[in-house]
DNA sequence: CTGCAAGTTAAAGTTGACTTCAGGTCAAGC
DNA sequence: GCTTGACCTGAAGTCAACTTTAACTTGCAG
């Protein structure tokens, strides 16, 4: 009979939706870890579950795994996080998204002045100008989701 | 005395503000075509700007190069576009950037009362919920920028 | 006509987030 | 005790959109 609070990596696979190789991948890269039985398979205690989750929102949320990582490291060793703490780490989200969102909502309402007229001008026009681009984001918004960010 | 309508790499390079060796990996991909000298240099005509400030704006609204060439492929080889012409292959960009929007609006308000309170379930988080996130998200939005797609 | 900045190519490298592969090992039910 | 599906590792592959490198050629000012 199995011990209930240990899982396996399908069955964590299975649960979280993420692919197994994905689950050892961020073990690898310290974002998760797990015990070993006597022949060296993982066993998962079944928080990682909510670690998982986490990691799969802030995701979502357009943070790179070294954002999360960090992120994740600031949770405490000692005992298992409560939700004050998923809550600490997490708050961060509401006004990157804001930005995001900010962004986006000024190219479109660019779009209308600009490309609905078709003039597309390099020195004019405030979609393609990358001076006007750099602005717009400017250092504020490094956090964009790749395809907005400015082109590099 | 140059060719006034000639341009070279590095002054397309200079104007359109995309690196040379962009340029060279734009004609490659067939985004991109340049007469050449006896040498073989390659020699721009000045309506190349225009495609370039093109290719800008719809890598900006978040187009994959693939889409892109199937874009400007759309356009007329018998004569130079006219903004009619560039005004209808960016018409569908709007749609796009209002969906994009709207998928982020729903996430930074799903957030609030999900993340927000710490709960983070596996079962019930909207956020971190992958049945939850592919129904939100839908095959509408197929579009949106790599980190709003659905994991894979 | 020469010097050298600027141009050429094919091929390989980069980044992030994984997946796939090859070649074995483990564990659990019969 | 044996079979077989699940698991292990390290290394290599993938994708997009370019950049970098190496080795070589062109074009134009002086």
């Amino acid at each position: 009979m199995k011990d209930t609070d240990q899982l396996t990596v399908a069955e964590v696979a299975k649960r979280s939706g993420f692919a197994a190789s994905a689950l050892r991948f961020y073990e690898r890269e310290g974002l998760l870890t797990a015990h070993r039985t006597g022949g060296g398979q993982r066993r998962y205690e079944r928080h990682v579950l909510r670690r998982l989750a986490f990691i799969r929102a802030a995701r979502h949320v357009g943070l790179s795994l070294d954002e999360i990582r960090d992120a994740l490291a600031t949770l405490p060793e000692s005992r298992t996080p409560t939700k004050a703490d998923w809550a600490r780490i997490s708050r961060g989200w509401r006004s990157r998204l804001d930005a995001e969102i900010t962004a986006l909502t000024t190219l479109r309402d660019g779009l209308e002045s600009c490309i609905g007229c078709g003039c597309l001008s390099l020195q004019r026009c405030a979609i393609s100008n990358p001076d006007d681009t750099a602005a717009r984001f400017g250092s504020g918004a490094l956090y964009l989701p790749q395809p907005l960010r400015e082109d590099h």
